[in-house]
DNA sequence: TCTGGGGTCCTTCATCCG
DNA sequence: TCTGCGGATGAAGGACCC
């Protein structure tokens, strides 16, 4: 904490303005100026980004674009291209490792950076490093970003987004918690609509009734973890540190059929999709998983999960299929309608680990099967090999998704 | 209006084990 | 042998974030 005025706070957070519609904008320069909506197009595709002026239509992330059509209909709506996305979110991280070694990403489109190391070298003024990254944004990669500079990563990422798009804001920790405290306690990490509700009935509206609340009340009402965290976060009390990289928990796909289906022979061809899918990324990343997880969403939007831990982690596509396609059996569904099935693996250990064995166990079989796959796929692409029963005639995979 | 896909973390409950 | 207890772990579900 710099509780120091003349001490400036070192903890900065990146966030681009509306990523992805910025993207489609830099490349499309006939789009300059115009409302830009990307997402997926297909009949249940969600809006993932659009550009600040359909934002005042009402249009925002996460909304059906049907909806968003009907609210602004003069805007392009174009579909994601994820793998644009990385290639300028790595140009842009990047850049941002080149200025302090303490990046930490976020996801595609933002990060935390802990200037405290670098910043004597920089010139000891975090406004004028902010800018600097602005600026090389700019140039570089045609978007613009907005970032906030705070004692913590919490008063930081709300700083920024006070001045998006486009802006910087510094918030010194003396001016934390009158910076803090007339927020909606929506804009609390961690308070979204369901907590919301929690405390608009407890009489809590702003940061400040959170923070002039006891403790103990909050813990009551939304559990230890929860409370106490809100508690801490109101008087912009924030411990946690920038880290550079965390290992990966969990990994694993999910996808929204276009129709419901109640055939469990799609529900299996999409199992295997997405346990083959998953596997190969776990060896892509040199990873392996304990606990295979299903997810299945029925057509009234109630969702079941069901998992299994393994004796012996694994990285083999067909095991994690064998083992969905064992726990989705178990639900007993029969035609039951399904709108999602997702495949993740949990647990998740170092893939090159030695493997015990086990007896009678074949010892070529299914991991050599598609580690020779990935090879091929490596070489000729990614459609150049796939199961028997994933080719040709209808996959069931969504418009929009990508394998 | 009708809700994607990728994740993380927390809580609760059950079970196993010493 | 039975019972209680606490910790570890697994399973399931929920809430949240981007």
């Amino acid at each position: 904490m710099t509780s120091d005025p003349t001490t400036p706070p070192t903890v900065m957070h990146v966030d681009m303005d509306a990523f992805y519609a910025s993207v489609e904008i830099r490349r499309r320069p006939e789009l300059a100026g115009r409302p830009v909506v990307v997402g997926a197009l297909g009949a249940r595709g969600v809006v993932l980004s659009a550009t600040h002026d359909v934002r005042a239509y009402g249009v925002h992330a996460g909304q059906p674009v049907g909806r968003a059509r009907r609210l602004c209909p003069q805007a392009v709506y174009l579909p994601p291209d994820h793998d644009e996305y990385a290639r300028v979110s790595d140009n842009v991280m990047a850049m941002l490792r080149s200025i302090t070694p303490t990046v930490e990403p976020l996801s595609l489109d933002e990060a935390f950076l802990d200037l405290g190391g670098s910043l004597r070298r920089l010139g000891g003024d975090p406004v004028r490093v902010g800018e600097m990254i602005r600026a090389r944004i700019a140039d570089e990669q045609g978007i613009t970003c907005s970032v906030g500079v705070a004692g913590t990563k919490f008063v930081a990422k709300l700083a920024g987004a006070t001045v998006k798009p486009d802006g910087l804001c510094l918030v010194h920790d003396h001016e934390a918690v009158a910076f803090l405290h007339p927020l909606p306690v929506s804009r609390l990490w961690g308070v979204g609509e369901r907590t919301e509700a929690v405390l608009t009935r407890l009489g809590l509206h702003t940061v400040g009734d959170i923070a002039h609340t006891p403790r103990a009340t909050l813990c009551r009402a939304l559990g230890q973890a929860a409370g106490r965290t809100l508690h801490a976060l109101a008087w912009g009390r924030d411990e946690r540190p920038v880290v550079p990289s965390e290992p990966e928990r969990s990994m694993g796909h999910e996808e929204t059929f276009p129709a419901d289906v109640d055939d469990p022979e799609v529900v299996r061809r999409a199992l295997l999709r997405l346990a083959t899918r998953t596997g190969a990324r776990l060896r892509a990343a040199g990873l392996a998983g304990r606990t295979v997880s299903i997810k299945v969403r029925f057509s009234d939007f109630t969702t079941l999960t069901r998992s299994k831990t393994l004796r012996e982690a694994t990285d083999v596509g067909r095991e994690i299929y064998t083992t969905a396609c064992a726990l989705h059996a178990g639900l007993g569904l029969e035609r039951a309608r399904l709108r999602l099935v997702g495949v993740r693996m949990e647990h998740l250990v170092d893939g090159d680990r030695p493997r015990q064995m086990v007896l009678g166990e074949r010892a070529r079989g299914w991991a050599e099967v598609e580690r020779a796959a990935d090879a091929v796929r490596d070489r000729f692409g990614g459609q150049a090999l796939a199961p028997a029963s994933l080719l040709g005639g209808s996959s069931g995979r969504p418009p929009g998704t990508r394998g």
